[in-house]
DNA sequence: TGTACATCAGTGAACGCGCGTTCACTGATGTAC
DNA sequence: TGTACATCAGTGAACGCGCGTTCACTGATGTAC
């Protein structure tokens, strides 16, 4: 039951993978993440991977979930620093730092941004494979596990509850009407992904570090005053 | 010099590839567009491609940039429908128009819209290769040719000119202050691109098509009181 | 108008690559007696 | 404490695939004389 333990062949090697397509994708993003490529960085014969994910999906969705931790954690980083003793004040700053996480993460570690959604997209891709038998497709049983695995849908994933909390805090204080709150994640998280998109892959992307943060201000500021 | 001809070997080769490129990137995404998958599509071996494109990358490149061009025309459509005399709505409804027919694109054209960012990317990757030998890069001599080509950075797109111009009809019209207008661009285009990444790959993807365009129409309006 | 020729758009085969996955196996381990 | 055994995490080889690109070539074309 000692977790680290090298007693055995490998020790644990699922976690090592994890670790190694951490290592790869941080670095040369979803692509670089096969079972090929993170078996040899561990020095591990290639279907070993198979005795603890059941493909190659299932290893991209644990390195998925892993990364939208870190995320999160990101996220609630800049929610802590919180100056302000006025309550509505602190709403705001909820949010501004939730969409100002989002993006510092994107933009300092692109090759995690990338495949946290690859990571996602791929794994519900599977769902609308074929059309022929419609049986149940066999609940997979890797479940009741650690929180390791990546959720099903990624608006289930932890940065996007920081979100749904910032805005259900951004009423509670006032600054935001009752009205105007259905649907404000969408807005938010658009301006806050869509920006990332356009430093990670998109014409921003050459741009200095803190022009780019400057700009994030701005959509930040600009999106938050336009949801009210 | 008539150019449609089926005249020779196969006449008109080159266009031939494009098409099947926006066919195969259409129903199937850019990952589809190879050299190989589009040469046998069209019924030739798979290097004649070379005497057309330098190589894959060119092809996508070609692709990508007329995907932009239907895309700026989806926009125009857009713009067009134009009901107001109020030179005021008018500059609204037309930043309306190239947001919502930005976003209506790449809901109704997923594998375009992917490819479209996808093969834009692609083509600056290749300045960013090697940092030995910094001699100048031999600049193409494909030029010269048609419109057919992508620009070499995605910021001289044909959408992001539409979006410039209505941002600049914004200050002219007096709707948005000058002081307010340098920026505005990335808080639009983020806005709007993000959002259709979360339709197209992203946590609303499953959602009917008319809840989509309502979110849609939210997003768009959000943005545009943001920017003021 | 007829013939020789240079051009160059296409062919077919091959190179070398990396991939995910499956197969029959081996051999270290912890456990039951 | 010592031995037999079932378990199961790993191995090594192979299958079959598709890819981009290069090579030496062929043969239809338009053109010069």
């Amino acid at each position: 039951m000692g977790s680290g333990r090298n007693s055995y062949h490998h020790g644990d090697l699922r976690r090592s993978l994890i670790d190694e397509g951490l290592a790869l994708t941080r670095s040369r993003g979803p692509r670089a993440l096969g079972l090929r490529a993170v078996t040899r960085q561990v020095g591990v014969s290639a279907n070993a991977a198979y005795r603890h994910f059941a493909n190659q999906q299932a290893l991209v969705a644990a390195v998925a979930g892993e990364i939208l931790e870190k995320m999160a954690a990101q996220m609630r980083e800049f929610i802590t620093a919180d100056p302000s003793p006025d309550p509505r004040e602190q709403a705001r700053h909820r949010l501004r730092a939730v969409g100002l996480g989002y993006i510092t993460f994107a933009v300092s570690e692109p090759g995690w941004f990338e495949t946290a959604f690859f990571g996602t997209e791929m794994s519900d891709r599977q769902s609308t494979g074929s059309d022929d038998h419609d049986e149940t497709p066999e609940r997979h049983e890797t479940a009741s596990d650690d929180h390791d695995e990546a959720p099903e849908h990624y608006d289930e994933a932890p940065p996007f509850a920081l979100l749904v909390e910032a805005l259900d805090g951004m009423v509670a204080a006032g600054v935001l009407s009752a009205e105007r709150r259905p649907g404000a994640e969408w807005s938010c998280w658009s301006a806050v992904h869509g920006f990332a998109e356009l430093v990670v892959h998109g014409p921003l992307r050459q741009r200095e570090s803190v022009e780019v943060m400057t700009l994030a201000a701005r959509v930040v500021e600009d999106i938050i005053a336009g949801i009210r």
